[in-house]
Parts: structure tokens; sequence; C-alpha cells
DNA sequence: ATAAACTTTCAATTTATTTTGAAAATTCAA
DNA sequence: TTGAATTTTCAAAATAAATTGAAAGTTTAT
């Protein structure tokens, strides 16, 4: 395999991972078209790279830029904008794992709380069964984000070292 | 609050946070609807709570089975099948971890080991940059892959007492 | 064997999401 | 200022995904 094609595959995987996980297939390419970028690129080439319009360019790359996964260049004597991807994958993770705690559990927690409010007959079979799963969920919620908020204040070979100590 | 708005809140929330991570809106709110029934639901049933058709639920539900979160349950007496969906969400959210790391993080390592056998110039800025991200990506999912490993193998406050013990 | 009860399939349709492209807005150098 | 360069917006169009519903398939009681 020669490297054009091994660049479209990676630009290919990495959009349909980002799809089956919620994130649009072309701010996943644009992402990744970034990550092997060596030097920042211009709207025009991401354009021209993945063959898509400058309006579709410029949002998807606002959008990196709100997740904090991508950041505006400025490039002595050139008028236009260049971008590049953060390119240390740990602190990517780190990053999504710290906007989608913010984007989503918040809200979500908000509201799981709203709905165990429901007034009415407490012995009711089904009464109980939505708020056992109310309950429940925020449960497994609450801990799952502790463990996360967690993860992603250490190191991410610290994070691994003390997991493998621990389930050795 | 009165419970039919407090229930029809759930299933919508359900709904919601299942499309945000590449779940279909239906097939969670199918779920979602199992989730909260006392009692095992025909597809019947499924139907009219949701207002959806024949194939529609038939699809989700059998998708749901697929996916080890519901299972069909067997009634005295009738013919047609009855679904119920697993309450434990711990054990829901073990079950999500172990299928999601089988259908895509195997995959996955499989197109990036291809890649990596790029051939060409291994002086090219750009194939170092994409064997870079690659060789990164595997790294940190290797490791992920690890921990989540590890962690559906414990009980839900035997991990987090682990990880609080090592956190503190 | 028959037929009613029930489940599955899938082409056609509907709905939701993404993309385009051109106009409007902004920025900046002269 | 002016206007060329660049970015942003957003209604319309294109594409992708989900849904329907009826026909085909299967199961089971008699």
């Amino acid at each position: 395999m020669q490297y054009p094609e091994a660049k479209e595959k990676f630009l290919q995987t990495w959009g349909t991972l980002g799809s089956s996980w919620g994130i649009s297939r072309t701010m996943a390419q644009v992402h990744a078209l970034l990550l092997i970028s060596p030097d920042p690129l211009s709207t025009e080439e991401v354009m021209d790279e993945l063959k898509i319009s400058r309006g579709n360019a410029n949002m998807n790359i606002r959008d990196l830029i709100d997740w904090g996964l991508v950041f505006k260049e400025l490039k002595a004597g050139e008028r236009k904008e260049f971008f590049r991807a953060e390119k240390d994958i740990w602190k990517v993770a780190k990053q999504i794992i710290k906007e989608r705690r913010k984007r989503e559990i918040e809200p979500l927690f908000s509201v799981l709380e709203d709905i165990k409010q429901v007034e009415g007959d407490k012995n009711n079979k089904k009464h109980q069964e939505l708020i056992n799963a109310v309950t429940n969920i925020e449960g497994v919620v609450e801990k799952a984000d502790f463990a996360l908020e967690k993860a992603i204040k250490l190191d991410e070979n610290a994070l691994v070292g003390a997991l493998f100590k621990l389930f050795k």
C-alpha cells in the first residue's frame, strides 16, 4: 500500500469511527486530516483534500475548535487562517471526555433529578419501576463520571500503571 | 409532574442520549420503555406505546437482543413473544462496553495495523506524521481497551472503591 | 394438512441530517 | 474610506437514515 491509499484509508476509518460515536463523518475526517498534516492547513486546503464545500469546511473546523481539538494558527505574512490539530492522542482523548462530560452528563443529571420528582402513588408498580430505573442510572453515571474525572487528571502511563497494579 | 409526563420525559431523554452516542433514537426508546416496564412487553405493546410500526418495533427489538440488552420471555398459555430488559444498569453498561469493544476496537486495530504497513520513503514528513498518528492512536486505544476489559470484570462498587483509594 | 397467529423482510416512502454555494458580513491593507 | 481577501451564514438541495406496511415466511394448535 502506498501513501495516498494509506491516507485515504485513515480518513475513511476515522470518519466511520466518528459517526458510530455520534460525531459527523466529515467533522471526524477534517480532524483526521489535520492529525496527519505536518503543517497547519488553510480552509482551502481542507476543502481540496476532502472535496467539500467552503461552508462545510468552515463549519466543521469551527466545531472542532469548539471541541478544543483544533487551533487557529497565525502565519506571518499570510492573511488567511491556518488550523492545526492537537497531535497527542491522549490529550485528544482527555479533551473529548472533558467535553462530553460537560455537554452530556450535567444536563442528563438535571433531567433525571426532574423525573424523580414524579408525583402520585408511590406503591404503583410503574412508578416504582420508573424511579428505580432513574435512580440506578444516576448511580452508574455518577460513578462513571467520578472515574472519568479522575482519569483525565492523570498521565496516560500513570493511569495504566495504576490500573495494572490494581487488577493484577 | 404526573406519571405519564415523567415517563414521556424518560423515553425522550434516553432516546436523545442514545442518538448522541450512535444508537438510533427508536432503539434507545424501546430499551427505555422495557427498562421501566414492570412486566415483559409484547411487540404490539411496544408499537402502541411508542407509536411505531410493526416492522420498526420488530427490528429494534431484535437489535437490542443482539446487543444482549433485551431477552425473549415465554409466557404460559400465550403464543406471542414477550420481551424484558436487563434492569441492573451496571450490567447494562458492562454489556454495552463489551459489545462495543468487540464490534469496534478489534476491527479498528486491524485497519490501523494495515495502515502502518504503508510503503515508501520513511523520511517523508507526511509518512512520518501518518505513522505517528496511527501508532499513537493504537497506544491509547490499547490502554483504554485494557482498562475497560478490567473494569467490566469487577463489581460496580469494588471498581469505584478501588479507584477512590487510588486517586484519593 | 390446514389455517390462524405471529414474526420477519424489504421496497417504497418519509424524515432527519448533511452539504452546498452564493450572498452577507467581516477584516485589513493601502 | 474603499475594496479586495477572507470568513460566516443559511435557505435550498442532496444525501443518508429511519420508518412504514403489506407480503412472505414461520410456527403451532387442531
